[in-house]
DNA sequence: CTGTTAGCGCCTTCAA
DNA sequence: TTGAAGGCGCTAACAG
């Protein structure tokens, strides 16, 4: 392997100076287009590449956003990162991603990494007990997904529409007993507001309340079916498929096919498992496309906090 | 928020040289104690952060390896990206992750990203039809996932044992009429491999094999259910816990409780759903792990082209 | 239009 | 043990 090479080595081989070989790399239209066709042929010939970490340090800009997802294998946060990287790469950034775990420590010690690392911006997926200080010392570098913060641009969820939309679309199917799963209320998000708007609902809508609340797992949800289900029992919304999931299946032995479920999330498996079964798009991927562009309208110097709220809607 | 610090002004606040600074950076030892001491006092205190692009520009290390992934919401690559990040984490290096959509173009648009970055190396998950030259130019700077080449060292999933690890577990159940569904032999791993473990295993084991193949979807492996269904059918081995959903679905409509499937990819949901069905786990964390540690072994200047094969097993 | 000249922030000889 | 000086690869004035 050759040693690397530099724009001196292209400017030589071209037999121009070598600013004019950076001109041609930022495209700088000052450059005669038969100049700039020389040298980029040698740079195709030379296989050249120019050095980022160079190019980083020279404009102070990596071209880099950080991306703390809180767990790898969420098919939520993934359909919310691929929405992210369509956009950086389309604006020319590039991610690094990193895995809080649901860990405030870990997620100051990325934060401390990315800081180093000289990134453009953040983007972080909140969660319920994460420190949002650093971020909020980040001013206008960054933008913080599913929590949402005064100080600091977000994306939410809109977590009460989620489930409005659900037990909406019930009753439009003349369902009246609609039942409730849930997780624990110290989540924030998928626990206490998903379940305030199910008992809020009701309320409106004159339904008498009936919920659980656990586990986010299947096993969880399905040990609760139970404690919800009465024979006059219509439906059952659930505050994500993974909880539907474990509720549809327990509905399955039970044979009560005359109940309907709705889960949140538009995972494909559940409603091909069961079919009468729905579920609710929070929009992650939307949401991912906004939180990035909205970074990096911040990082291109728009200095206002805005909180989006992504719209939900009917899966498919 | 004010200028961002460099190595000469922390040296000028604790009256020393830059080069001093530098030392207590890089931990040389031949620094006195007390000088040490005031320096990192005043980094503590200043909230001092070293440049990395600066540090990468002077050493040539970015202390980055980027990953290739195929798909951000593939349960089987996020266990073995979370394999990676343990144990890149451990060793001191970032990740930056990329998504290749199975597509031989956008992968060598990432590899040149890449190498542009400077990255100290990289983690490819490998495809069919993936263009592994410019990875093979990276020499002893990248590991492939999933499929081998001479040239590079690789980290695979044993496909075979995979499927004589399914074969052998229901065999030993008694099984004797063991239908299998795949996918597309145009994928040489999951598709081809898998395919010929069966049909070898069925001639060794004296079985009358009865196969179809397609897509890698639930829907494809419902549909293809009935064609391997025989009355006498015991247990159907699929290539992938995908499949296997399709089939469990299929039979439990046909009411056939008495045929076991079984799956490759250790998904919880699998079991969990159907009863009467198993997982193999071709061991992906492990594989992440083995991949990085490989990667990490090779930038640390061990030049040999390994190549390993991750041991199957059966999942729980 | 193009070449020359400064640095960017850091690490690393080379002297002291 | 420490400071001064040089240079990594690149971009951005500043002159031609």
């Amino acid at each position: 392997m050759t040693r690397k090479l530099t724009i001196l080595d292209i400017a030589k081989l071209a037999g121009v100076g070598k600013s004019t070989v950076s001109r041609v790399l930022t495209n700088d239209p000052k450059v005669k287009i038969e100049t700039r066709e020389r040298v980029e042929q040698v740079i195709q010939e030379s296989g050249f590449v120019p050095s980022k970490s160079a190019q980083a340090m020279r404009g102070g800009s990596a071209k880099v956003v950080g991306v703390i997802i809180s767990r790898l294998d969420s098919p939520s946060e993934n359909k919310a990162v691929s929405g992210i990287l369509d956009v950086i790469y389309a604006a020319g950034y590039d991610a690094v991603i990193m895995e809080s775990q649901f860990s405030a420590e870990k997620t100051n010690e990325h934060l401390s990494v990315l800081q180093k690392r000289n990134v453009d911006g953040v983007i972080l997926f909140g969660f319920s007990g994460c420190d949002l200080s650093i971020v909020e010392s980040l001013n206008h570098k960054a933008v913080v997904i599913a929590v949402d913060t005064g100080q600091i641009s977000s994306v939410g969820y809109d977590n009460y529409g989620i489930i409005e939309l659900a037990m909406a679309n019930l009753q439009q199917q003349g369902k009246q007993h609609i039942s409730f799963i849930g997780v624990d209320p110290s989540d924030k998000t998928t626990g206490l507001m998903r379940l305030n708007a199910y008992i809020e609902y009701c309320e409106s809508a004159n339904i008498e309340p009936s919920y659980q609340t656990g586990q986010l797992s299947h096993e969880s949800a399905y040990e609760l079916t139970d404690h919800v289900l009465k024979p006059e029992t219509e439906a059952i919304v659930c505050a994500s498929d993974t909880l539907a999931m474990g509720v549809a299946k327990r509905l399955q032995e039970l044979d009560r096919s005359d109940v309907l479920v709705s889960g949140v999330g538009a995972t494909d498996l559940l409603s091909f498992i069961f079919p009468n079964t729905f579920s609710i798009d929070p929009g992650y991927y939307a949401a991912g496309k906004a939180s990035a562009s909205l970074l990096i309208k911040q990082l291109a110097g728009c200095h206002d906090v805005t909180h989006l709220t992504q719209k939900a809607m009917i899966a498919q």
